[in-house]
DNA sequence: TAAGTGATCTCT
DNA sequence: GAGATCACTTAA
């Protein structure tokens, strides 16, 4: 398999939705103990500003989601449930809270199971999107049709109200789940 | 279908 | 400091 080039920060900086809709088919990378393991991002979601009753920082910064209110291309990772870590990618201009959460894999589906299979936790909280870290995203040429894309209201976020639950935040690529 | 799990937020 | 809440998973 051949390697991509990593995603820079502003390549993130951009609206929310179309960052979202732009990471299906690109590979989220880790690095272990040496290896390089590559996934294929095929589900995820927006979080978008202080005005998404969804969003975690929609009733202002605290320091757990304060990274979303800096500038796009971190990490924002937090715990769940009291087991699951959830990986969210910062996106837009400073001081314009918004992330996008990595839901799925081909390899991997679910947010909590993706993070578990790829040891993510409180350690890449906050910080910069590169291999430096050991966890990044690269673009290897590989694109998700439009017609292979399907739009659907975000998942387990009942309590934000109904003009905010039914909003097609989420972005689900069809064929990765086939591979 | 329901329990498990613990950080975080909001109210005292 | 206490209690409710939560962008989930797993085992029945």
């Amino acid at each position: 398999m051949s390697c991509g080039e990593p995603l820079k920060q502003d390549y993130f900086n951009r609206p929310t939705l179309e960052v979202t809709r732009d990471l299906l088919g690109k590979c989220l990378c880790r690095k272990l103990d040496g290896e390089t393991k590559r996934l294929r991002i095929s589900e995820v979601e927006a979080y978008d500003g202080p005005k998404d009753k969804a969003c975690h920082a929609h009733r202002g910064k605290t320091a757990r989601n304060e990274v979303m209110f800096g500038p796009a291309g971190r990490w924002y990772v937090y715990l769940c449930y009291g087991m699951h870590w959830m990986l969210n990618v910062v996106t837009g201009p400073v001081d314009f809270p918004a992330a996008v959460l990595l839901r799925g894999c081909v390899e991997v589906i679910g947010p909590g199971r993706l993070t578990k299979a790829l040891s993510v936790d409180r350690v890449q909280d906050r910080e910069i999107i590169s291999p430096d870290c050991g966890l990044w995203i690269e673009d290897d040429g590989c694109e998700a049709p439009v017609t292979e894309v399907r739009r659907t209201p975000r998942i387990g976020i009942g309590y934000a109200g109904k003009e905010w639950v039914d909003k097609p935040y989420r972005f689900v690529w069809e064929k990765g789940k086939l591979a």
